[in-house]
RNA sequence: UGUCCGAUGGUGUAAUGGUAGCACUUAUGAUUUUGGUUCAUACAGUCAAGGUUCGAAUCCUUGUCGGACAACCA
């Protein structure tokens, strides 16, 4: 029997199965807190994986849950594409789909009884006012003139609050803990404050709403979450975190916070606020456009899930921040793509090429296989004729020594068809373009009859009579920049790609892809890997996108000399 | 001149006091009807200095460097 090496857990992991096997916890429970402020992106894909990979691995459960604290910024239009993109990763949240305004009646009984207490109380104060008093992470801050009201009294206005007497901004509870602490978020944080705007789930029931910080550890224990992961800038909150769920709970059970490294790229932003800075001022097509890191991007351009979840595995999980390198996603992508995706012929740059001894009129259908990594899917037949187009860039006039494509008087095999001969081609002398190559083929090379000699190279092409015509979209990266968002000076839009999209028109590709149906990935021979536009699909006109290229080591050396 | 978090090849991660390993990248070669895939080989790392120990990437001390924290955002 073959021993399976066991992968090593992540820190997150060894903590959930220490608590397992102490017995500190029955059951994980975790939980996804997407705001409906935006769409979701490939680092919350990163949590996604961790919070469902965890309930999934240990048998326990994942909650879905809208913190949605902030009518302001929140939107119901969110809300199905982050139900969408967390599904279509792979997850499932079952029938546990909850909104922190599920709980507001409950956090606002809990404020009342932190005001009862003597831990509460509502500050008339500015909001420059109290940032003042608030000090700074070096020195300490000062108390509120309004933190020793009465009991009485904070209870009487903090009900009025909530009553709509006053505008926004007027007042906010605070909670009542150590303005002097070194934590800045133990400084009598605010809890509370006026919003008057219509909540997308509860109306105009409310006039006051909690801060994050009121609502999320509260809602995970309201939840019994067990494992409450989140990214590593939340590690100061973790003792106010701790401060409320200890005011609040009765028995033993605690959910516990726990912080690992956000997902960094390279070449693009990962904050929602750029995100849909980039959106809102139209530099890309909208939050699902290509170029964007978000799910609803990625799978436009024709990720699979599992590359993601593959990708998000290779990464892993720790406590330093990491800077990873857009090209590992691309791997991914490929390794996935290059077992599933059936391979299919299609000239991007187009140039004619005429075979002058291959009878005109004469048409052949030649087999050719859908996949060589998967034998099983067999195989299709595409037309052969005496006029093709092949890649402009194939041909050279004068081609050095490692070119090992078509060149006068050189010999190249057609992918499954035959072995050609360059005799001559016709070159516009004005414009030095080449019009058409002209070629003799071999008709004993024929694909399959087992005659064939040593070429060096083999090339895609389609039959011009029985090509169609496609638009195809080549994207590239949004940005020119490493770390765009890395510079003190710049802001990350000096660093836009301006050449991140190129449309091309008129490209030559087989004629089965006509049928193509969005989604539908292909691995375009030679060139890459492409997927049919979602977006205005018409059926018989595919647009097509490239996911990514293959590797190409010419290019690479092309590129050095 | 605060508090907290962190530091392992170019990048991302393992090793939980006992042989520093893996993936990607890079380089070279083999196979190939995709300059793809696959396979083989190579390059390359424990921030620094002390200490504890038979033995330290791991524990302790100090330093250096990086990051987070001063929204009525999450």
């Amino acid at each position: 029997m073959e021993e399976k090496a066991t992968k090593s857990l992540n820190f997150i992991e060894e903590i959930v199965e220490k608590d397992l096997e102490s017995g500190k916890v029955k059951s994980v429970v975790t939980r996804f807190p997407p705001e409906p402020n935006g769409y979701l992106h490939i680092g919350h894909a990163k949590a996604i994986c961790l919070d469902f990979g965890l309930a999934e691995k240990y048998k326990g459960k994942c909650n879905l849950r809208f913190d949605d604290t902030n009518p302001v910024k929140e939107d119901v239009e969110y809300i199905d594409s982050i139900k969408e993109d967390i599904q279509w990763l792979g997850f499932s949240w079952g029938d546990r789909e909850y909104y922190a305004s599920d709980y507001f009646g409950k956090l606002m009984d809990f404020a009342i009884e932190l005001i009862r207490r003597g831990l509460a109380y509502v500050d008339d104060q500015t909001s420059e006012e109290i940032a003042q008093q608030k000090g700074t992470p070096t020195e300490a801050g000062k108390e509120s003139p309004f933190r020793n009201r009465s009991v009485e009294e904070n209870l009487d206005l903090f009900q009025r609050m909530n009553a709509g007497e006053f505008d926004e901004g007027c007042r906010v509870l605070r909670a009542k803990i150590d303005m002097t602490s070194s934590n800045m978020h133990l400084r009598d944080p605010i809890i509370y404050r006026i919003i008057k705007r219509s909540h997308h789930r509860t109306g105009d029931k409310w006039n006051v709403y909690p801060m994050y910080d009121f609502a999320h550890g509260q809602s995970d224990y309201f939840e019994g979450v067990t494992h409450s992961c989140c990214t590593l800038e939340f590690i100061p909150h973790r003792p106010l975190y701790n401060w409320l769920v200890d005011q609040l709970k009765e028995g033993e059970y605690r959910p516990n916070q726990y912080e690992f490294n956000r997902l960094n790229l390279t070449y693009t932003v990962m904050s929602k606020r750029k995100l849909l800075q980039l959106v809102e001022e139209k530099y890309v097509d909208g939050w699902d456009d290509p170029r964007m890191p978000t799910i609803s991007g990625l799978r436009r351009r024709g990720y699979t899930s599992d590359s993601i979840r593959n990708f998000v595995d290779t990464i892993g999980y720790t406590k330093y921040l990491a800077l990873n390198d857009f090209g590992l996603l691309e791997n991914a992508v490929r390794e996935d793509l290059n077992k599933t995706a059936t391979r299919v012929m299609g000239v991007l740059d187009p140039v004619k090429l005429i075979i002058t001894n291959y009878p005109e009129g004469q048409v052949e259908e030649l087999e050719t296989v859908n996949n060589p990594e998967k034998p099983e899917e067999g195989s299709r037949n595409i037309p052969f004729s005496r006029e093709l187009y092949i890649e402009r860039n194939d041909f050279m006039e004068d081609p050095p020594k490692k070119f090992f494509r078509l060149g006068p008087g050189r010999e190249v095999r057609l992918k499954s068809a035959y072995i050609i001969k360059c005799e001559d081609f016709k070159k516009n002398e004005e414009t030095g373009e080449i019009e058409e190559i002209y070629c003799t083929y071999d008709p004993e090379t024929k694909s399959g009859s087992g005659i064939s000699r040593k070429v060096k190279g083999t090339l895609h092409w389609v039959s011009s009579e029985h090509a169609f015509d496609a638009e195809v979209k080549l994207y590239d990266r949004l940005f020119t920049d490493e770390n765009p968002d890395g510079h003190k000076d710049k802001s990350f839009l000096d660093f836009l790609n301006t050449d991140s999209l190129k449309i091309l028109k008129g490209c030559k590709l087989e004629p089965g892809l006509k049928d193509a149906k969005p989604g539908d990935r292909f691995q375009f021979t030679r060139l890459g890997y492409f997927t049919v536009d979602k977006k205005d699909f018409i059926q018989g006109k595919p647009v097509f996108v490239r996911t990514v290229t293959l590797k190409d080591s010419w290019a690479k050396l092309s590129k050095k000399q």
